[in-house]
DNA sequence: TTCACTCCATTGTTGAGCAATCTGCTAGCG
DNA sequence: CGCTAGCAGATTGCTCAACAATGGAGTGAA
């Protein structure tokens, strides 16, 4: 046994490739909140059978990414603006508690904390919003994975799964003030400053949620 | 319109009458960790197609019931060790998150929490062990639901639906101390103590884990 | 307008079928 | 005796075609 392959640990039916595919859809914005997401469209697209589709609809409803109502079929979800503030509220829990492990912080853990920093803030600078984004909610998933629980972690990307939905259809400037706003955070983890990560996350976090919040109620009912 | 049916207002499909009944039978205890869930069996046994019973396996799966692996079929979930400190870990998460709440409690909240007590307790005097864990969760569920926030409401039983995979296995002995424990607990909410709350929960919590974690090293391997 | 009815698109579910894969058994081999 | 290869049965992954049930849109009459 010279070389072993590593690969394929993890083995994935067709209807798991199909949700995922559809979930990248949803934070590339290519669906847009609302939209139907038919059977037999979804089954000539991906070139798979209607139930394997069915499959994979039922995985996105059960992620919450959408919506299923019998003898109607599935649409992308909307979010409501009281679903936007029980996700932050959820989010705000999911993130003070890894915040609570800042004053015990390794200098790896550290690191995690900075790589996606810098990948978001570099992101930002070439114009790149849907990077920017991602690596922005990296971060924050580090800042979760601190607490070292990894079903805190499935319900934090749970939520931001979810807040992806919404935060897709902001508009790109809005996100030109996250690098300074996350270094602040990395800075009081950096310096095992709990109670002061604490304190910076809960506004940052508030501010977030009332952007998103103003924009689902200006640019119609809900997202 | 002299009479108005009020019934049906979420219809389901057969494939969640179906995944409702294996949760059903999940805390019965009728299905222990580790049992397969072979697709052609139950698609007899319910009397449907194996189609909506692999749609059926597909929620419970999701639902962190059960476990898939490719071309090897769906089995109930055995909890590790790990997974209970998680589940523990993000309950006490949840639970402390209502407590945070019991300085502004209302006596219809309070209420709320009274009922479940109430039947919790003739329950375990009539030696109905199910319904006295069924009402105890309620109770506990009560406490979440404090916060006000759906979503972590659905994060929540979708913990307890997990923890009752083990907890189905205690002895039925081990119930008699909790009525007691309740009791002083619900003290502090009635004495809208949120300190007193928080420090009541927490080595309530710690206790029941380990009494889980220990019943499953003892056991066996997992649950 | 407002029903009432009809038609059509879509979903819900079935049943059969075949390929891929796992598992346990058996035969052969040292 | 132990070990490996390989065969056979069982089970899953996925497809396909069909039909019933439902919802929605359009049509026409009161």
């Amino acid at each position: 046994m010279a070389t072993l392959k590593p690969i394929e640990l993890h083995r994935t039916g067709a209807a798991d490739l199909i949700a995922q595919a559809l979930r990248e859809q949803l934070i590339d914005g290519e669906l847009r909140s609302g939209d139907p997401l038919r059977e037999a469209d979804l089954a000539e697209v991906f070139d798979v059978s209607r139930n394997t589709v069915r499959e994979a609809l039922r995985l996105l409803t059960s992620d919450g990414l959408a919506v299923h109502e019998v003898h109607r079929g599935v649409a992308v979800k909307s979010l409501t603006v009281d679903e936007v503030r029980d996700l932050y509220g959820l989010r705000e829990l999911c993130e003070l508690a890894g915040a609570l492990h800042a004053e015990t912080i390794e200098d790896a853990d550290l690191a995690l904390l900075r790589t996606p920093l810098d990948l978001s803030a570099s992101a930002v600078a070439a114009g790149e919003g849907r990077d920017a984004m991602t690596h922005d909610l990296a971060f924050h998933r580090a800042i979760v994975a601190l607490a070292r629980n990894r079903r805190l972690d499935g319900v934090f990307v749970g939520v931001l799964a979810e807040l992806r939905l919404g935060l897709a259809l902001l508009e790109p400037s809005s996100l030109e003030q996250w690098p300074a706003r996350n270094e602040q955070l990395y800075a009081r983890f950096a310096a095992r400053d709990a109670a002061g990560a604490r304190d910076q996350l809960v506004p940052y976090l508030a501010r977030s949620r009332d952007e998103l919040i103003g924009h689902l109620t200006t640019t119609g009912r809900d997202a």
